[in-house]
DNA sequence: CAGTTTTGTTAGACTAATCTAACTTATTAC
DNA sequence: GTAATAAGTTAGATTAGTCTAACAAAACTG
């Protein structure tokens, strides 16, 4: 069984892998915020336990096995996030960091009584893809807003960053997942955009933050 | 900010502690399941830390805020327990184990809104005393079904002992919490007891059991 | 109260996870 | 294609929590 901080490091290859699925020693360190050397020999213990595939001054990939183990703390955590939104009555911007400890719960039939009583979601309150038990996830092909034109209406479906920052910023918007979006116009300086939603409100978002909204496009 | 390892020994310390607040290093080493040596040394941790009153060869002691902190432990393990019974349909014989990793989240918001949820709770489902915020405990004042007497009627109040098997073996018997039980005899032997309840049962419950059962008496 | 048993302590070792300093290999940039 | 920079590794130390073996103190027991 994984340790809590060995399930740290599987969870955030995880998410960093690209599309080969390897994922650097120096990423890693930033991410998790150690030092190179300690992520070199955690990842030699990763691989001593079987769920990562390595070698000397190369990428780190996950095997199968720590594929499957990251997938569950990643159900884990997002189940946990829904619960507190749905069940509970949190902000989508407070419940990051209690996830962060549930995810390390050993009790399948918690996670389990969770997803039943939240009637088997498949995303999380930021827009996220919730494993299933397999570790299979919904592919998402959403667009930046950053990456939208002007004239197009969009709806707001998920974030690329989910911290209690932002998230306090986009309630001082009245920005939620679902909020359908009209694309005003986009400046060519800096790339921020004017945009309504809600009953005709107008507002101009930065490039830094249309970056991070992820939506769906409905029409032009 | 204790580490789960640390709430652990204070948890333990809260729970063997005699009347004047005294707990032996042998005691605790066999209720952790660690040595005496690791015991000796974690304690000694413990006191650098602030948590306990310790001189060599004497027992131990929690301070004031080891107290403060091994009843919050305790709150939390059993608020939890509660809401895994009364919120997401968990069976009493389920939630221990679920709790004893639940009870180390640092999030008093979290463990609030159970609360809150609840409506609060002043025992859990086993019919332990839940403290308060400041960490109080409602006295209670039960007796052990082995020392009542034939004739007495009684209401099961609470358990001395949470352990999964014998949780089974109540439900087995059809026994929970604010069952009124008839006692019909005590045999001199063994010190069993024949007692009804629910539509005219009659059972025979060993002293084992009877022991472990705490009752509030309602008549003769 | 002396001997035995139980309880508690010390010493020394181990593992997991972390660090810094120093060195090596790879990559990037003229 | 070499020099500079970035990335990765090795060596060695540290802390928390655990262990066993050996010894010391306290508590029981006749």
């Amino acid at each position: 069984m994984a340790s809590q901080t060995e399930e740290n490091y599987l969870k955030a290859l995880f998410n960093l892998a690209n599309s080969a699925g390897e994922v650097n020693i120096s990423e890693l360190s930033t991410q998790l915020q150690v030092s190179m050397p300690t992520v070199n020999s955690m990842v030699k213990t990763l691989q001593k336990n079987g769920w990562v595939i390595y070698q000397k001054y190369k990428p780190v990939q996950l095997t199968p096995a720590g594929q499957k183990t990251a997938a569950m703390v990643i159900r884990q955590h997002r189940l946990t996030e829904m619960f507190l939104v749905n069940k509970m009555g949190f902000g989508w911007e407070e419940v990051h960091a209690i996830a962060e400890q549930v995810e390390h719960i050993h009790a399948p039939k918690f996670f389990e009584r969770m997803d039943e009583l939240l009637g088997y979601p498949t995303i999380d309150p930021h827009g996220s893809p919730i494993p299933d038990k397999m570790g299979r996830m919904k592919e998402t092909h959403y667009v930046s807003l950053a990456d939208c034109e002007a004239g197009q209406n969009v709806v707001l479906a998920a974030l690329t960053n989910s911290s209690t920052d932002f998230l306090e910023f986009l309630n001082s918007r009245n920005l939620s997942l679902g909020t359908q979006i009209a694309i005003h116009s986009k400046e060519a300086y800096d790339q921020s955009m004017v945009v309504s939603y809600l009953e005709n409100s107008k507002e101009t978002l930065s490039e830094k933050v249309c970056e991070k909204l992820l939506v769906r496009i409905i029409g032009e």
